[in-house]
DNA sequence: ACTCTTATTGAACAGGTGGTAAATAATGGT
DNA sequence: ACCATTATTTACCACCTGTTCAATAAGAGT
């Protein structure tokens, strides 16, 4: 900071430039990593002013998972629901899942449950975002149904499975487990079996 | 400790009370809670001779991460494989897998996930028992093939899918999402499915 | 120019983290 | 009874964590 010289912000513009830093914190270094320090010296201003912002640090994380969660589940609902047969949306749903630009929002996910043990406003958000996932899988699960191109399993248990793939996968991608290409075909062909559809490469 | 009286035990011995206040801290507090300090007040006894039993806290939670692991697959393993049918074996897999009891270790898991990203020991220890308790699933799924009562499908496949679902609810858990009832009967209807067998309740 | 509001800082606190060097004292061997 | 070994402690280090209080100063309104 040049002698004396000190910026003064307005504050929902400074509100949103620590939120906008705690979330790059998370996506780089883990949601663990999100602290006052890590924060202040990101927006090269000193540690209780980001108190002054967030007087708690367990719920800008939560805030901080949530937004980048949902946010992520808006663009692939955009990506998904784009084309409008839903064989097509199933099929533009994992290929969005499955986009390695993905894998740091992945990892936050996995954090989140980690962490979501002992901070239950991030187990809140966790559950909320998880029910998000589901409802827009549900969505194109039943309308393929509905055109008898799906078979007739329970929407909500093939979402289940689905995610619990995806998210089962995307942490041991943490580990190093396993090829992404050996991941990644786990879902989807288990997918198609469920469903009994043909998803393309 | 009283005036001047020094217990002093033998290194073997105190080594393993260490590794012993390892786990019990990673099971009750998550691995992230094993510190030297936390170690040093569990066997009452000073920080630097935690240091001199464990130079590294990043590998002791690596080994402690993975004594929890083999040594619940170890017991798993007994209890499956006790039974000499592979249907009553998947069965006795799938039960001591869903035993509330083994809760605190799905805990473990999760965390060594998480944390795995940036300790490569203890990555590499997660790996390693994973392909554990795959070689364990496989066995039991070759046998019931072999014996015409399992779908033939593939070993690795099944059992890969198998555990990414028991992984996911294990985490799912952790922020009380859906009830056990819920998570539970996800991994065993799949499974049921997959391999085309009844698996009792 | 002056005042009021408030964004921002500086300085401190108590406690946590892993880690090191050297002094202390208990033990086992002779 | 003495000595050598080594388990253990004491005293540090540098750095991290969240938090509080009062001082500072930038900006808005008049």
């Amino acid at each position: 900071m040049a002698a004396g010289t000190t910026r003064r912000r307005n504050a929902t513009e400074r509100a949103s430039e620590i939120r906008d830093a705690a979330q790059q914190i998370a996506l780089t270094r883990g949601l663990a990593a999100i602290s006052l320090r890590a924060l202040a010296a990101h927006c090269g201003v000193t540690a209780p002013l980001i108190t002054h912002y967030e007087p708690s640090m367990e719920t800008l994380v939560a805030t901080t998972f949530s937004d980048i969660a949902e946010k992520e589940i808006a663009e692939v609902e955009r990506f998904a629901l784009a084309p409008n047969k839903p064989l097509d949306q199933i099929r533009a749903l994992i290929e969005a899942i499955a986009d390695p630009a993905r894998d740091n929002v992945g990892e936050v996910w996995t954090d989140a449950w980690s962490l979501g043990r002992r901070n239950e406003p991030l187990a809140e958000a966790a559950r909320q975002s998880m029910d998000s996932w589901h409802a827009l899988a549900i969505g194109i699960i039943r309308a393929g149904q509905d055109a008898g191109q799906f078979a007739p399993v329970s929407p909500e248990r093939a979402a289940l499975v689905l995610f619990a793939l995806v998210d089962a996968t995307s942490a041991y991608q943490l580990v190093n487990f396993r090829s992404r290409e050996t991941r990644e075909s786990l879902v989807r062909e288990t997918l198609e079996d469920m469903l009994d559809v043909s998803l393309g490469t």
